[in-house]
DNA sequence: GCAAACCACTCTTGTTATGCAACTGGTTGT
DNA sequence: ACAACCAGTTGCATAACAAGAGTGGTTTGC
């Protein structure tokens, strides 16, 4: 657990913290699939982390300050982890690293139709989907936008696509 | 060098790629640095990589197309690595890391200053970044604009700041 | 013409991180 | 009361990473 901090360059310390394979991941699955508890982000993602990774992970995470935790009063041994607005704030990098791969590597149709929206929808519909984050993440009111939400909009391109290719 | 591939997720794909603690470094010394040989990524870095994982990892982006080697036609010895369209457009990705870090970790104020020019200066700044760029590593010609060009004027931010502070 | 410095790496030898599977101690549903 | 569920932890094997020395060659300076 000791990091040396190998220089002050912004770009290598964001590395320090989320540079590794399964910390983007992990706020991806929270981001645009909204897994909050341990169990939900354990089994319900598509590549299959492992239990001590994600705990060592998430542990990191809640000690950058890029999520928090907190009880469910619905079940006393459930807690709740949440994006932090410095959580939310990592939207933009995914979207870039999205766009990206779903340009230039073999993305999968279904997973990749996320991707496109985002990178076609830009800067303004990050910003969105970010407001919409905070209100389910931090509980910020949000003044209701006419139609359905970016979130809603990202899930139901996915659902049609699965459905096309008859995979449910 | 197996790639199981975990899922084909653009995110996950995109770090399979990039997401280690050195890729995207050496790709920022070589969009900002101008570091274009193995010597020069090697001894001038902030961080300190060493001689084998350098090797290594060169090696995976070529396999990859985001850089490109030739020879140098002055020095028998040396290569010159430039980086690709592909790599180029991951500007992008590392100008959000370093909004995101020069905003929320402990960035030291004269590696800094480039982040914050850039994050300022946003999108329309970093297409025009990316054209020279395009004119640097890839040859092409650009429509000259008036006045210093962005990596100048990123540099200059940086000289100066340096310059305050006593450094040389 | 020759030594010293430079060049792009590779090799060897640890250390650290990752990944799987089993297990713990507790809670909830029926 | 008992099975299923919950959030992890532990032990161990394997893979990735890292530091430093070494290799075979080239260029520079004198």
């Amino acid at each position: 657990m000791t990091e040396p901090q190998r220089s002050g360059c912004p770009i290598n310390l964001t590395l320090e913290v989320v540079g590794d394979k399964w910390s983007l991941l992990i706020i991806r699955d929270m981001m645009f699939g909204n897994h909050r508890h341990f169990r939900e982000l354990l089994t319900k993602s598509e590549e299959g982390i492992s239990s001590n990774i994600l705990a060592d992970r998430l542990k990191t995470l809640l000690d950058h300050g890029i999520v928090s935790w907190a009880d469910d009063p619905s079940h006393k041994q459930k807690g709740i982890y949440s994006l932090t607005e410095q959580g939310i704030e990592l939207l933009p990098v995914l979207a870039q690293m999205s766009g990206w791969g779903f340009k230039y590597l073999d993305v999968t149709e279904e997973l990749g139709i996320r991707a496109k929206l985002l990178s076609e929808g830009g800067p303004k519909m990050w910003a969105e989907f970010m407001d919409e984050l905070r209100e389910t993440h931090l509980g910020a009111k949000r003044k209701r936008k006419a139609g359905p939400s970016v979130g809603e909009r990202l899930q139901a391109a996915y659902q049609k696509v699965m459905a096309r290719k008859g995979k449910s």
